[in-house]
DNA sequence: CTGAAAGCGCTAACAT
DNA sequence: ATGTTAGCGCTTTCAG
């Protein structure tokens, strides 16, 4: 930098401003010190530069598990809010485990980012807690009544009724629900779909699963052995409705025809033409952006006290629902 | 740090070994700085250590987009031997923009990271070369002859010649070649499948593609319309072989029964049981983990001259490919 | 094994 | 508009 300022003909500070941009800075000297800059190859040191300025214009995302096309719409939504505002990014992947999930948020305050966004993070709200003392937390897809930390989360108790609602509309009364996790929505959405049986007068039907695809197998297997009629099945995730149509595929039952079936997420393997699978958009893209609101509101705006987003999600018809067979 | 050092009753210096775990540290001094830094809740400032250290530790990892099913496992293998080195990783997404990648590569650079994995990056030579110069730069999934910077790539060529070799001992003969894009391996796939085609005195049937579902469609639609008899096809991605797939479904023909498919990478899609697509594993982790080697040769190695290494890829058979129906 | 001192490359008042 | 002067929090000689 000071060869910078020499080869330019002026001081060091005004480097820096004219590098930053700042207005104070006449046009002569400021394309003087650019000309030099690119001449030498200046590269600033952000390190040296976070030091000296104790900010980092940087948000720390961290994602539990990359391999999840759940994710990267989340990012987007991220990536794009944070280049508006002016702030960088650097993501870290935990790898589904929950030491490596703290360790990662560690690191991020040890970077001394200016916020930090935990995207389906599964580790312990403690750990999360104690972090949040130290920067700003939000947490994405995931909810967590807490007062210092904010959260950003679809509203899956609405979606699964989005869900039951469409396919009671279509004549179905045997509509088999594929739970999901503590933590990730399973519940909510469970809740949702009993809520919404009870007030049609149907009995719910359920079958325990996990959002993967392997459960999606089992729980369908069960269901269609349990000698209950199903003639829909509403998978808790995009994942395990794969695992169900494969099922229904494997003994032959048509879908829609003999059985409907719907996901959620709207992950982009629903909308593979192949698949088609109905299933319901949480808007994605929106929670990273109203993720990156929430840090802007205490980073910038000073805000303190805990914000907990519900969004709406919307339902997805696409081609694995339709009346049920009795109905034709 | 300071206070840390007042409260175990030692120097600054001693707390800064104590706490990167240096043999020179007597265990009771150890002791009482670790004690004194979790009761304060003390956080080194990476910027800082950084900034002293003029090393970061941190290797950079650039994925070309996020979205992409083939990226993750590459990260899994990066993420694995890095942390194995001792190295950090900072990972970031360019969302397929060539501007965002450059900018992202430059971030890197200002981290002063100790390296940069660029994986599947499709911006210019002259860009990645550039920025070589201030830092190990290895390239993942992106063929470039460079002697300035690394390669790590599975071997496309070989990988299209398992496929029509697969594909012909089944008794194929009309084996129709979805392309690519350059720069990802399409041609040297596509120079695989013509070479193998010919060896064995069969005609190449090539449609363009651009390993995207939508232009599988297009190219599968083609190829059908086209007069030329199709009993199977080799698409140059798993996603576009998805393409393929909903055409040749929604012209009712069979899979495998009248036309057989292949991809290529063995994304997650592939391995659905749904899908169980026959395609080609590319060992992404093994990529991965190969990038961090060549990165560490390098940084702690003082290799100087690029290295370019090419792996065999497998062909994994699953249920989309059989005997051709003449051959029933 | 420990402590003192110098400085990493930059920003941020404060002067001018 | 531009230069001067202190640090930011840590690592790293170098002397004890």
């Amino acid at each position: 930098m000071d060869d910078v300022a020499r080869r330019a003909g002026v001081s060091r500070a005004l480097v820096s401003l004219a590098l930053r941009g700042s207005d104070k800075v006449s046009p002569a000297s400021r394309a003087a010190v650019e000309r030099a800059a690119s001449e030498l190859g200046y590269r600033p040191n952000l390190n040296a530069r976070n030091l000296a300025s104790k900010r980092t214009s940087t948000f720390g995302v961290l994602i539990n598990d990359l391999h999840n096309p759940y994710f990267p719409a989340v990012v987007d939504g991220i990536k794009r809010a944070a280049d508006e505002a002016g702030y960088r990014l650097v993501i870290n992947s935990a790898f589904l485990d929950e030491d490596a999930e703290v360790a990662a948020i560690d690191a991020f305050v040890e970077f001394r980012v200016d916020g930090v966004i935990l995207v389906g993070a599964r580790c312990g709200a403690a750990a999360i807690e104690r972090a949040a003392q130290a920067v700003p937390i939000v947490l994405v897809s995931r909810p967590l009544a807490s007062d210092v930390v904010d959260t950003i989360n679809n509203d899956d108790h609405l979606g699964a009724q989005l869900v039951v609602e469409h396919l009671v509309s279509l004549g179905h009364e045997h509509v088999c629900h594929v739970e999901g996790v503590t933590g990730a929505g399973g519940p909510e959405r469970r809740a949702g779909y009993v809520e919404t049986m009870e007030r049609h007068g149907l009995e719910p039907h359920i079958q325990p699963g996990a959002f993967t695809e392997a459960s999606g197998v089992d729980a369908a297997e069960r269901a269609l052995d349990d000698g209950r009629p199903v003639t829909a099945v509403f998978a808790g995730n995009d994942l395990s409705a794969l695992g169900v149509l494969d099922v229904l595929d494997g003994r032959g039952l048509a879908v829609p025809g003999d059985v409907s079936l719907v996901g959620y997420d709207n992950t982009f393997v629903a909308a593979l033409r192949h698949i088609a699978l109905t299933t319901v958009d949480q808007n994605r893209q929106r929670l990273g952006a109203l993720a990156v609101e929430a840090l802007l509101e205490r980073v910038e705006g000073g805000r303190t006290t805990a914000r907990h987003e519900v969004i709406p999600p919307e339902l997805v018809v696409r081609e694995t629902t339709g009346p049920p067979r009795s109905l034709g």
